[in-house]
DNA sequence: TTAATTGCAAACCATTTGCATGAAG
DNA sequence: CTTCATGCAAATGGTTTGCAATTAA
C-alpha cells in the first residue's frame, strides 16, 4: 500500500504498458471504426494486417486500452461487448431491424452535469441507448411499400 | 404469413405456452425479487422450492417469459443478464461500489413519446442506466472518514 | 391422445488463463 | 538482462440445445 519513493528507480505502481506492432494495430483499428465492433471483428481486422496475431492477445490488449481508458465498451441486448475509440459523451441507437448500433447526439435535455443526483445517489456517468428502426431500414420499408 | 382462418382448429401461429409448475414458479420468483437476479441467481430461488429442477428448464423458462412480455431484461456492463418483473417505464442505477442495481424513476426530462426521433432514427424505447455510489455506499463512506 | 415441457448432459461461444517462447526497454 | 507481451491451447462460465421420458390440455 505505501508507495515507494525509494532512492534509485522507484519501481511504478502501475506496471508499464510496453507499445507493441498488437497493441498499436488493435488501437488503430477501433479508431478507424465507427461501427462498435465486437473483439471477434477487431480480432479479423488486426489479422487482416498480422496473420499470425491471437485472439488471447486482441482480447488482452483490448483489456489495456480499456483500462487505460483508450477506449470503452458499449453494451447492448446482446451477448458480446462491442468496443468503442469515440470518448466525447454520446449516445447508442441500436437498430431492431440490422442490429446495427449507430452513435447519436446527447440531446441537451439528458445531458447533466456529472455530479448529479438520481434517486439520491450521486451520479458519475451513465449510458442511454434507444432502439427502434434507424432510418435506413425505414426508407426501405416505406419505399417496398408492404413491409 | 397468411394466417390459416381454418375450417377445424386452426393451428396456432404461435404455440401455446402451458402453464407449469417450473414456469409459475419462475415467475413468482422474479416477481417477488427487487434485485434484478440473475438466471443462475433466479434457478438458486426456484430450486429451493422444487429442488429437483435443472437449470435448463430455468432458462428456458425465462426465455418463455421474456418473450411473453412478462418479464424484461437489464443489462449492465456484466457478463450475465439480470432480469426484471416491473415493467413500467424506470430508470436503473448501478454501484460500482457494491454493484447493486437498483430500479430509479425516469425524470421527466428524460421521459418522451415513444414516437420521438434521435439522429433521424425513429425511437421505439430506450435504456439508461446511471452508475455512481449508491448512497448506501457513500453512507459508509463518509461514516468510517478516511474510508 | 399428442404436443409442449422437463431433466440431463453435452454442445456452444465469448472470454480468460497458464505456459514456454519472443520481443521491448 | 529483465520483464512484459505473444501465440497456442486448454480452461471457464453463462447460456443453449438434443433427446428420451413426462405431463398439461
Amino acid at each position: 500500500m505505501s508507495a515507494p519513493q525509494a532512492s534509485h528507480e522507484a519501481a511504478p505502481v502501475v506496471s508499464r504498458h510496453r507499445s507493441t506492432r498488437q497493441l498499436d494495430a488493435t488501437f488503430r483499428v477501433l479508431f478507424a471504426s465507427r461501427e462498435h465492433p465486437t473483439a471477434e471483428q477487431v480480432y479479423r481486422a488486426v489479422r487482416r494486417e498480422m496473420p499470425a496475431v491471437s485472439r488471447g492477445t486482441v482480447y488482452r490488449n483490448l483489456g489495456k486500452l480499456l483500462s487505460t481508458k483508450r477506449v470503452r465498451l458499449v453494451h447492448v441486448h446482446d451477448r458480446c461487448a462491442r468496443y468503442d475509440a469515440r470518448l466525447d459523451p454520446h449516445d447508442h441507437f441500436l437498430c431492431t431491424r440490422c442490429t446495427a448500433l449507430l452513435d447519436v447526439e446527447s440531446r441537451a435535455a439528458s445531458r447533466r452535469p456529472v455530479d448529479a443526483r438520481v434517486g439520491g445517489h450521486r451520479v458519475e456517468g451513465r449510458t442511454l441507448t434507444y432502439h427502434g428502426v434507424c432510418r435506413r431500414c425505414e426508407a426501405i420499408t416505406s419505399t417496398r411499400e408492404g413491409r
